[in-house]
DNA sequence: TGAGGCAATGTTATCGCTAACATTTAGTAG
DNA sequence: CTACTAAATGTTAGCGATAACATTGCCTCA
């Protein structure tokens, strides 16, 4: 069964009786084709198992069918996903996804990632970095190429796809103001993160707007940073009821931190979260928390990108509103 | 700055007053080209902003610099990791690595994901599912250039990397009967995966082994599964101290239910899982289990499949060994 | 001193396709 | 019946590299 060589488009015009031209023509669906003749040609294709070089038709129609993922952090379960149906969503359209990842942190990475990229012609980028220094970078170095962002900083001009992550921050702060709480505290992302500066806004904007005092605690996504501030956050004494983390990861440390030092959650402490991972039922208490759908947020990344390319696009931006999933981590504040 | 057309080679060769193969040498490498003239000819790239065409490339040499990964759920952080140390490897090498997510349990999926993959002119694949079924389709289907598996179903002559499940089974077995358990449960992953027997293999092999029964219940890897294992599994009656369960996240489920439950851990009752996620640390308590290395895992699967492209290939298989990693879920059975 | 050999470079053909233009065929209008 | 038009197909020329072979120049050695 091992083919000498494989066939290309002058062995399928012989075999179908027709110029290869005619046969390019099928492979492109070009209409002003005999329907006989195209059958003819199909099955011309068929026996000769026929497959197309992309190679050649990327040379010859300077187009690739080739898009780039640039990447950041994708062990995350919300990278991977978006990725993942980023990937289905163009390959449903007939397109190759080329996926980088990168350490966002470090600018030679990016750079070389984005090189690698560009050597292979690609025909759209797009960024699941949240950092804003990448997103900076590889905006500066891709000019020629649509780029479309997930989940980032963004201008009304660039395509982009996000998380209304303010909204989220304020859903959040407004819950726990609504079941009573007065000294909320907001864990936040590490600097530099487009999720950590809006979610923190969300809440801060929310407070102020209850006339309460915001105090944010710098955090970083990591367990055991929740962890850490939750072992030596002075809860008691300057009398915290709520804290508002900006997501589940960190609150599962936090939770945690909380157990081993005898405060009940959330008799003593309501908490919430952000990203609804699949854990955050399983833990104890079940965690409060604001739910991505990474799925759509990859589709219509992806679409908003194909679209641009085609020059079928319509809109730039896209925003999707997170959802307050309530569970056992809040209550009403306690009575004095 | 914008550039009227990207320059090709004919353009450096004109600029370094060489031939076009001249430049194409030096791309290449060649050791036969004067370094004066190489000097002049990359100063001439330099200053045309020469990039080469991976199209033209791939038509004139037949080597497209192209490698497939076809992954199944790429959502779960062990795939993730393992896809994405795989690509920075190749990356590395100055291969491109187009990702295709399938769902394994779909055979049409597979196919259609391969022929995806086909159609690219991959130079080799990699697939990261473990259900043997598509492992299976997908060794059919390709037959022209090196596959490797990872963490799946082997033979001797195939290209494969995988944790060696059956000595982590054992061990976790083994761990639990030195702690004087004997009447020890495992809940296995689904049928049909790979991990999932070979970890219950390992854990019957090592019971009768110690003269012990083997009770295997059957899991899938979720959560959920875990929790309503655990909320019914009648621990008391049938004196039940140690449950060894295939992977972390049913683990999480398992102690959620046996908290509410009221059943101490470890106390009661030991559990160990495998994985070591990261959350496994910050669980109440924290999860005794195994840690795979995915990192090496996609380390080690790619150089072996960018061997065999290369020819440079010595051996075929490749296997780690999981490490035990104590915590707090395990102790020794209580005096009676 | 001239033949042989090697190092460095040049020339031509080719990879498999699409683009652009050319040709054929058939149908229609005057 | 001729001329014009549109539909269907054919012909020729690249796309930007590598492969294979050809050529040049200089050095070596008998």
């Amino acid at each position: 069964m091992a083919n000498p060589k494989q066939a290309n488009i002058y062995d399928v015009a012989r075999l179908a009786k027709v110029s290869h031209q005619t046969v390019s023509r099928v492979l492109n669906n070009n209409p002003s084709i005999r329907p006989e003749t195209k059958t003819r040609v199909l099955k011309a294709m068929e026996s000769l198992g026929y497959r197309p070089s992309l190679a050649a038709r990327a040379l010859a129609s300077s187009r690739s069918k080739m898009l780039g993922i640039l990447s950041s952090d994708t062990d995350f379960t919300g990278p991977a996903a978006m990725v993942h149906h980023m990937e289905a969503a163009a390959r449903a359209q007939g397109y190759f996804v080329v996926t980088v990842g990168i350490d966002a942190n470090d600018e030679e990475s990016v750079q070389s990632g984005i090189d690698h990229l560009m050597k292979l012609g690609i025909e759209g980028l797009a960024l699941v970095t949240p950092q804003l220094r990448a997103v900076e970078i590889a905006r500066a170095a891709v000019s020629d190429i649509p780029v479309v962002t997930l989940d980032s900083m963004y201008r009304m001009d660039e395509l982009a796809v996000s998380v209304d992550n303010f909204a989220g921050g304020a859903a959040a702060t407004q819950h726990l103001i609504d079941l009573g709480h007065r000294n909320i505290v907001h864990i936040s992302g590490p600097q530099g993160w487009f999720e950590s500066t809006t979610r923190a806004a969300g809440y801060t904007a929310t407070m102020l707007n209850a006339n309460l005092t915001p105090q944010v605690i710098d955090g970083d996504w990591q367990i055991e940073t929740g962890y850490r501030i939750g072992k030596k956050l002075d809860v008691e004494s300057k009398d915290i009821t709520a804290i508002f983390i900006a997501n589940d990861r960190m609150a599962f440390g936090l939770l945690h931190a909380m157990r081993e030092r005898g405060i009940e959650v959330p008799k003593q402490l309501s908490i919430v979260g952000f990203d609804d991972l699949e854990e955050s039922t399983y833990s104890s208490p079940p965690l409060t928390t604001l739910r991505q759908d990474f799925k759509e947020l990859g589709n219509r990344a992806m679409n908003l990108l194909l679209a641009e390319i085609s020059g079928t696009s319509t809109k730039k931006l896209d925003r999707l509103i997170p959802e307050l999933i309530l569970r056992g981590s809040t209550a009403a504040v306690p009575k004095l």
